[in-house]
RNA sequence: CGGGGCGUGGCGCAGCUUGGUAGCGCACCUGCUUUGGGAGCAGGGGGUCGCCGGUUCAAAUCCGGCCGCCCCGACCA
């Protein structure tokens, strides 16, 4: 069967990038647009950013947080507010200088994040300790001008989650700070089947005005690592800049603590690069926007009627048998009398559809469904089946989760393999050469050995594990640059 | 911000070196045959060649300027 000229996607395995590229335009899940580093989320894209948002959602106001909507636009003199927050924002700022024809008195900042703002709304907002905490959320548009775009993972404009937090204690705080950390874990474990390695950023990586950055760090198809998230205890900084303060119950006036933290459509981008194979797309059925893919196949219309009438109430069925705990199986049917049945099948394969239905004369005749499982080439499964109408639903359920638990165990054993200790500079160097990955070393703490390797290297640090992050792997006790004694347990990384 | 590339029907591109009726694939429309792994044949519709200026009898093509986007590197979710 010959291909079509165009619109084939490249290999994965001979140019990752290109591969990313051609999965986002050919699954179409975005496309570029008029501007200059925005791109168009287009539906089955956006559905998939949905998914993903909804499950988030749901556990941010599980813990307590309730969703407002803050100004997009931020005056000049609040963004100035915080010293090392504008001194770090203010090359990404895009700013607006008019208003009609006149010239702005002040200019007027496309948030690049909303700290600032929630600073000068919270400063009146704060009288008591009995305001405290406030725990608030925002799922907003942000601009950072990036000078360099890619689909999802770099774009001018981007959508994000931002969570900000202010609290009576630096202790509740912290806490506040690691809690959220351990939400965004499980929602990229639970749900986009990617392990994470968690812990603090270093002093170089931390977020502008925060006293403590925790991140959750994962390993692309590539062996580059991508910042997932980040959660940041901003200790009293913000507070003590915006004149935040509560009177407390021994009638004094104190600054309260804050938090914010953040979760963008970056992840939609990860999961392309984790799970995707050298067919497209590959999704975690928990965040697909379509579970099951219905082809029917028919000659006659005769056969059509025939097949239609069977797949009605397999359809109805499906969709209502519950899958994930309080979810839905989504089936699409797909009814195009335009393109082959051959043509629908390598379609949805691209789009990263978990299952595929194939119902033909055949099966009508014989009560059957063929079952196909869009799992990744290399393991070897997804051979078609054939399965008697009759418990289709239970099993296609049974499936969807079994994808979902096989494509996890896939991404952790990837992780592992390519988790590397090293215990010299000259180990360092040559593995980050020859295999990439994460590098996991001592580290003295300083500044200066951290540049050094990523100046030799291009890996940045990405991460300062948590205890127990790394249990199989013994850190080593010196540093790798230096030798001097390890302070610290440093995951380097070549990074996205 | 430095380096490179590209702007030609909806999409992807060729044509430009050497100026002379704007072409190919996909998509689209009509008909017939097809349909269990990216269908075939026949016919058809659609483009002031990114913008401005210059050279020329004549510019997609040569010259100058501008704009835009993409890719690769330094910074960032």
């Amino acid at each position: 069967m010959p291909a079509p000229a165009s619109n084939r996607s490249r290999a994965r395995s001979a140019d990752f990038g290109q591969w990313y590229l051609d999965v986002v335009r050919d699954a179409e899940l975005a496309s570029y647009s008029p501007v200059r580093g925005c791109i168009v989320v287009r539906p089955y894209g956006f559905a998939l950013w949905e998914h993903v948002r909804d499950a988030l959602d749901r556990r941010i106001k599980e813990t307590g947080h309730e969703n407002i909507y803050l100004p997009l636009l931020v005056p000049e003199s609040l963004l100035e507010t915080e010293a090392k927050h504008v001194e770090g924002f203010s090359p990404q700022v895009a700013w607006v200088t008019h208003g009609g024809a006149d010239e702005l008195a002040e200019r007027l900042a496309i948030r690049p994040t909303s700290e600032a703002m929630v600073g000068a709304v919270y400063r009146d907002l704060i009288q008591s300790y009995r305001d405290l905490p406030v725990l608030v959320n925002q799922w907003a548009n942000v601009v950072r001008w990036e000078l360099r775009t890619r689909p999802f993972l770099r774009t001018a404009e981007f959508l994000w989650q931002e969570g900000h937090t202010f609290h009576a204690s630096a202790a509740e705080a912290r806490e506040e700070a690691e809690r959220m950390l351990g939400v965004y874990r499980e929602i990229w474990q639970d749900w986009l089947a990617i392990p994470t390695i968690t812990g603090r950023k270093s002093e170089a990586e931390k977020f502008p005005g925060a006293d403590v950055t925790l991140t959750g760090e994962a390993l692309m198809g590539d062996r580059r690592a991508l910042q997932m998230g980040t959660s940041h205890d901003l200790g009293s900084n913000f507070a003590r800049a915006f004149d935040i303060r509560f009177l407390d119950r021994d009638n004094e006036r104190r600054h309260p603590f804050g938090t914010s933290w953040g979760f963008s459509w970056r992840t939609i981008g990860a999961v392309i690069m984790v799970h995707g194979d050298e067919r497209g797309l590959v999704l975690p059925p928990r965040i697909a926007p379509i579970h099951v893919v219905v082809v029917p196949i028919w000659r006659t219309v005769e056969e059509r009627a025939a097949v239609e009438a069977a797949i009605a109430p397999v359809e109805a069925a499906l969709r209502a048998q519950a899958v994930f705990g309080d979810q839905r199986i989504r089936v699409r049917v797909d009814r195009r009398d335009d393109v082959t049945p051959g043509y629908k099948f390598n379609d949805w394969e691209l789009r990263g559809v978990p299952i595929r239905l194939e119902v033909g004369p055949r099966d009508v005749a014989a009560g059957t469904i063929v079952v196909a499982e869009r799992l990744p080439a290399t393991d070897g499964t997804g051979a078609k089946e054939s399965v008697s109408v009759d418990h289709l639903p239970a099993d296609v359920a049974a499936r969807l989760e079994r994808i979902q638990t096989r494509l996890l165990e896939r991404s952790i054993t990837f992780q592992r393999a390519n988790t590397h200790r090293v215990s010299g500079w000259d180990e360092l160097v040559d593995v980050n050469a020859a295999q990439g990955g994460f590098l996991v070393t001592g580290w003295c703490g300083s500044a200066a050995c951290e540049r050094d390797v990523q100046a030799t290297t291009g890996a940045t640090l990405r991460v300062l594990p948590f205890e127990g992050e790394l249990e199989e792997l013994e850190p080593p006790t010196a540093c790798a640059r230096c030798g001097a004694p390890a302070s610290e347990t440093a995951v380097f990384a070549r990074a996205y």
